[in-house]
DNA sequence: GGATACAAGCTGGTATACAAGAGCTGTTGA
DNA sequence: TCAACAGCTCTTGTATACCAGCTTGTATCC
């Protein structure tokens, strides 16, 4: 593989485009889309090579997802990390409280143009069985995306980001059947009426209860 | 306290000691302490002679604080990172969100003893004002800690721990006044009662609001 | 005198060389 | 046959050399 250096990337004046940059997402892809499985051991000297590039950038990426928690320092060797189903449970509960919140802040501070939009994203795409997979998660992220980004905290935003960022998230969306798309479809839509009614408390609530959902279905079907 | 693992065999033994963690630390802390100013900029070299270790770990540590939030990247200069009264906001609500959450999940999981203590810390060492501002910060820190060590989650515990190295955390103990304090004893008392009743709503909206309470504190007289 | 172009030197980004520890393997002894 | 030890190898941790680009300062030209 070549690593295609760009001059200007990022649209800021003065950055450059750093290999290691690279790197960490092509190494961050690998591990999220299964092509490093868990456990699986990663050798610096190997993915340089097999990257093109020199052990410093592979090494900077690989403390990088080592902060992100998606590979581990064991015994002298960098391997991806498996998660046990008690760390899942502690991922989906951070993820009740970030996202929770942030239904809270959005009921504070969205405009009605932003609920309006939020509203039409659910009565447009519901969660059904008709659609693929791949479009449901995509809806889904979308949907919960506006959210967020109407609760007016980046840092908030950033945090509820890297939860999304382990692998079995992306094998969740294959498990849902249709009662279970039809319970999802349900707590969008009382989201969405208690962000219009601007109700902090229940809309905090409904997306608590939404992710302990998600949480159990995972439990259930992978654990 | 720890903010980025990147090992997680740390502590065990055969563990090698990385020059790289003890200059992460020792930066961090002149960062926290204010050793180091906001806006002051870090040059990698300097930093090397300083401490007396090759560019290699001081890079390391560089990135560690910059994906801690506390240093950034300008311009091709590293600059320890001043927050702005935003982001200070931004910092207080994830904290509401955290720290809510995780006394909602204490009242579920808190055995009766770790309950006896919790209220026994309250108890024993109130918040009054003839109190030193680092034995109320001591107290203070403990009280909450073991809260959030009772909700049995070790990462919002460490998400936790991260937002408390701000070094704008320091700086507000001083600025607590009798009424403040009282304000937030009498906040501990009803979170204690709440904790004790099981209540996991109300324990969740009362450290909501003490947390609120604080970062209104902040605002008045920091910014 | 001002503006522009060019050059030098800091700076971080990358590559590579060197050091040291942990684990594995093969041999040797009981 | 098994266990223990020695040595080798593989890996990460650290130091240093090299490279490219931004900044800045100066000199020259208009």
């Amino acid at each position: 593989m070549e690593m295609v250096r760009v001059s200007s990337d990022t649209g800021r004046p003065g950055t450059l485009a750093r290999t290691s940059d690279e790197v960490y997402t092509r190494l961050r892809e690998e591990i999220l889309y299964g092509r490093l499985r868990p456990n699986e051991s990663l050798v610096e000297t190997e993915l340089a090579e097999r990257l093109a590039v020199s052990r410093t950038p592979v090494r900077e990426s690989l403390l990088r997802l080592a902060s992100d928690g998606l590979i581990v320092s064991r015994r002298r060797r960098w391997v991806v990390y498996e998660h046990t189903a008690d760390e899942v449970r502690e991922i989906y509960e951070v993820r009740a409280a970030q996202e929770g919140y942030a239904a809270r802040l959005a009921c504070r501070r969205a405009t009605d143009a932003e609920l309006a939009e939020i509203a039409d994203i659910h009565h447009h795409a519901p969660l059904i069985a008709t659609h693929s997979a791949e479009e449901r998660v995509l809806y889904n992220s979308i949907f919960h995306g506006r959210i967020v980004e109407a609760a007016g905290n980046s840092r908030l935003t950033d945090l509820i980001e890297r939860n999304r960022l382990f692998y079995f998230n992306n094998r969740v969306a294959a498990l849902y059947e249709a009662a279970d798309l039809a319970t999802s479809d349900q707590q969008h839509a009382e989201l969405v009426l208690a962000l219009e009614e601007r109700d902090e408390l229940r809309a905090q609530e409904i997306t608590h209860t939404h992710v302990q959902h998600a949480y159990h279905m995972i439990l259930d079907k992978l654990y």
